[in-house]
RNA sequence: GGUGGGGUGGCCGAGUGGCUAAUGGCAGCAGACUGUAAAUCUGCCGCGCUUCGCGCUACGUAGGUUCGAAUCCUACCCCCACCA
């Protein structure tokens, strides 16, 4: 359990094979968001059929709502949700960083104030790994802090550091979870079926990216890492930057998770300095706001060059949306503000990136990953118009 | 025929003497969104131009009062309600 296993590298990039409880995850994979226990707007087999393989959760969001307890009482997020693939969940150490106004950082932990109504909640690294064995995904997450983009070295140091000490009681209360006997486990799985994923932080400075990364694989063994806090407001080329100082470092017999990246190009970008998982709420998110990626670029639904277009929204694209609807058809969705229009981009969107991560695992697999790389990137911003 | 109410930019609808090219909303156009407080948010939206500005045309029509009118007066046209 917990397996990773390389299929192929090309230069930094690599193609795996990753084993969790329910089931196998062929990397470079993108991974939807489900915060909620859903994938926005999504039927989980309309999920499956973009062919992801692995989904997330929200730790911060299912204890607000519903409420950890419940999950457990019917049988975990798997059964809860009906989603049987491979499932991780966030910690919510992102709420930290998005929620920043309804929260105060101490040592102990992080206070929210719900923004549902207004109650105080508490996370620490102790608390988010028992909701998150309470949910039971195949993956925890490890409870960080992220920082802005643009935060100075003082700043990230100080997020880096503390992600560091909690990183350590992550650790130590996940694995009591684990070992604690069945009768007084807080979750239902047995054998242990969860592993603890922790983060490397450290903002936009490398030194501190570093000492991060180090200090992190110091506290190990660890069965994947995953880099977070890129993506927050720091230009593309620092991100870039940050993941070609630690591909190096970075342990190559376990999976490199990229947090909330990302766009097309960055799943590229990212696979080419050797990351091999990827998670992202824009696939969603901008399929909900009527916003597509096709192979030559963005293209806005709403727009009104598309009114009589009877092509497809990607001609390149072999998904359900595409496969059968026109252009036309979906903006008019999207002018009457029908909820199937919203749906439909979003499935569009997700295969899209899905799509891209088996693209490029067969790339990597026949040594043409950097070739075709190139090729992709430079139809994808050269876009004849869209 | 009489009485009362009303005619404002694509639509609805504020505005009753200068701060009004005219509040809002809708429609339309464009953009943003990266571990989801987002089916959300932002900008444009009379015409023209050298567009952090200038010019022109505008609040049913035609006149008038006034330094100045969508706002006041007169006539006319049209719409609505009620009464004959």
């Amino acid at each position: 359990m917990f397996e990773f296993a390389l299929d192929g590298v090309e230069g930094l990039a690599r193609a795996g094979r990753l084993t969790l409880p329910h089931g196998t995850v062929q990397t470079p994979a993108f991974l939807p968001v489900g915060t909620h226990g859903t994938v926005r707007g999504l039927h989980p087999a309309e999920v499956a059929r973009t062919g992801a393989q692995m989904i997330l959760g929200n730790t911060y969001h299912l204890h607000l709502r519903p409420g950890e307890e419940v999950i457990r009482a019917v049988g975990g997020l798997h059964r809860f949700t009906t989603w049987d693939r491979p499932m991780l969940t966030d910690s919510g150490g992102f709420q930290v960083f998005s929620l920043e106004g309804l929260r105060k950082i101490s040592e102990d932990g992080v206070e929210f104030v719900s923004h549902i109504d207004g109650s105080v909640r508490t996370l620490t690294p102790e608390s988010s790994m028992e909701i998150q064995w309470a949910l039971g995904a195949d993956v925890a997450m490890a409870f960080d802090q992220v920082v802005q983009g643009q935060a100075p070295h003082v700043t990230a140091e100080e997020g880096m550091e503390r992600t560091l000490r909690w990183l350590e009681r992550c650790r130590r209360r996940h694995e009591q979870l684990t070992i604690e006997p069945p009768s007084r486990r807080p979750a239902l799985q047995e054998p242990p079926t969860q592993t603890l994923w922790p983060i490397v932080q450290g903002g936009s400075h490398q030194d501190l990216r570093l000492r991060s990364l180090q200090q992190t694989l110091d506290a190990g063994p660890w069965t994947g890492i995953a880099v977070g806090g890129l993506s927050v407001g720091e230009p593309k080329a620092v991100m870039y930057e940050v993941l070609e100082g630690l591909a190096p470092v970075l342990p190559s017999a376990v999976p490199r998770y990229l947090m909330g990246v990302g766009f097309p190009d960055d799943l590229l970008e990212g696979i080419g300095r050797g990351m091999d998982l990827f998670d992202c709420v824009a696939a969603t998110r901008n399929g909900r706001h009527g916003s597509a990626w096709t192979s030559v670029g963005k293209v806005n639904i709403r727009a009104a060059g598309l009114r009589l277009s009877d092509e497809p929204l990607d001609a390149a694209c072999d998904c359900e949306t595409c496969s059968r609807f026109s252009r036309a058809y979906l903006r008019h969705l999207f002018m009457t503000e029908e909820m199937l229009g919203l749906r439909l981009v979003s499935i569009h969107n997700i295969r899209f990136l899905v799509r891209l991560g088996e693209l490029a695992r067969a790339a990597i697999v026949t040594g043409t990953f950097d070739r075709w790389r190139r090729d992709w990137l430079e139809r994808y911003h050269h876009r004849g118009d869209a």
